[in-house]
DNA sequence: GAAAGCTCTAAGCGCTTGCTCACCAGCAGG
DNA sequence: CCTGCTGGTGAGCAAGCGCTTAGAGCTTTC
């Protein structure tokens, strides 16, 4: 069980594309709000106050309020996508990639659940074109999924009747951790993981070992 | 397979023990109004809109906004709440009765999908107070659902090695639907709600037929 | 060492928000 | 015909919103 390459949700710090380092603050104040209190209860000042900075100071790094979201939802979907891909070409059978991918999915929205629950829960606060943008990434994360699923059933690994509905059901369940991770507190990020890897491959029907 | 009482989704219509005929239309034009654009980003001269009234009729039948969507989150849960004790409650055994549970819990949230949105993603704007109380329903939504695995597991009818977690994942699942539902439109609730039925029944390792 | 260029601030503009208040239509009871 | 009640309206208030603008401090450039 190490054929898939797994880890790549633990990068080296969580926002280190971002640009100049004033930006960087704003953003990861901008995540913080977002996903304590919403897109739109959160104000432009609650942002900038968390960064240490006057209101108007993140008018010099970004635009609007709302390209601040556009910018969290990009990089968070491209990162999802990321994650979501190396499982699906990682190597070994349908079984090891499906339980890879939904480990570390399942990782990243557990350990960066309030960049997840903004990244997840926020986007049609966006507008018409930044959505549109979003939602092919978001297609190309389903994709990812699909293709584990077609190898399995194909190669006779998995028993699944219905693949376009088991992807959106698998990715809805991993998406969901999100919204009720750290309620609790009670289980670690690898430890949902590795739950929900598991509930996965029942859920395809997975053979227990070798197909 | 007809033992566990099934239908409890659909009632008479949907917002029938609201009282007033005008209190009544405004708080179905709040539940489009929030599940369409959140509660934050909308207005109560829309709601009233909506609702074919001046802003100001809203406050003749609720005290603030907030009081809205709490009735509207009061009332929901509750419904939630009985659906899930009405299967737990039902004849025939734990796999008939979890079927039976998801089954008609994903219906609601697929038919309901716009209720549903507001119910389980609207929350946090709720005041401690309120918040707390509607708290306390959804853990007796999910005390139901811990009791049917608890049986199934007890008459030797499931394999579940994490009862809490598994519990966890099964409502986390329903609950999403509400999400993602007629994003695409392909499935009709029912076809959801037994697509769902089955992969839950897979994710508890139930046997296939009789235990 | 003055000019230019960034980054940031204090102050505030125009607008929208949740909510209020004085008032009014329709309809019962006498 | 007046009275009182219920359920509605139009106008508007105080507060807070996203965002702008004039200018201050600090480097860098020549």
């Amino acid at each position: 069980m190490a054929a898939a390459k797994d880890d790549s949700a633990g990068e080296d710090r969580p926002w280190g594309e971002v640009a100049p380092e004033a930006a960087r603050r704003l953003l990861i104040a901008a995540v913080d709000a977002f996903a304590e209190r919403g897109y739109h209860a959160t104000t432009t000042r609650d942002i900038a106050g968390r960064a240490g900075m006057s209101p108007a100071a993140l008018y010099i790094h970004y635009k609007t309020k709302e390209e601040l979201l556009y910018r969290i939802s990009r990089i968070g979907h491209e990162k999802a996508v990321e994650i979501l891909r190396t499982a699906a070409e990682g190597e070994g059978g349908a079984a090891e990639r499906l339980a890879c991918a939904v480990r570390s999915f399942v990782r990243w929205h557990a350990g960066q659940h309030t960049t997840a629950r903004v990244v997840q829960y926020e986007l049609d606060a966006l507008g018409a074109e930044s959505r549109a943008e979003i939602v092919t990434l978001r297609r190309q994360a389903d994709a990812q999924v699909r293709v584990i699923l077609d190898d399995g059933v194909a190669a006779g690994e998995f028993d699944v009747p219905d693949i376009p509905g088991t992807t959106l059901a698998v990715l809805s369940l991993c998406i969901d951790v999100a919204r009720w991770f750290n309620a609790a507190g009670r289980r670690t990020p690898d430890e949902v993981g590795t739950l929900y890897a598991d509930l996965v491959l029942r859920m395809v029907g997975a053979k227990p070992a070798g197909g």
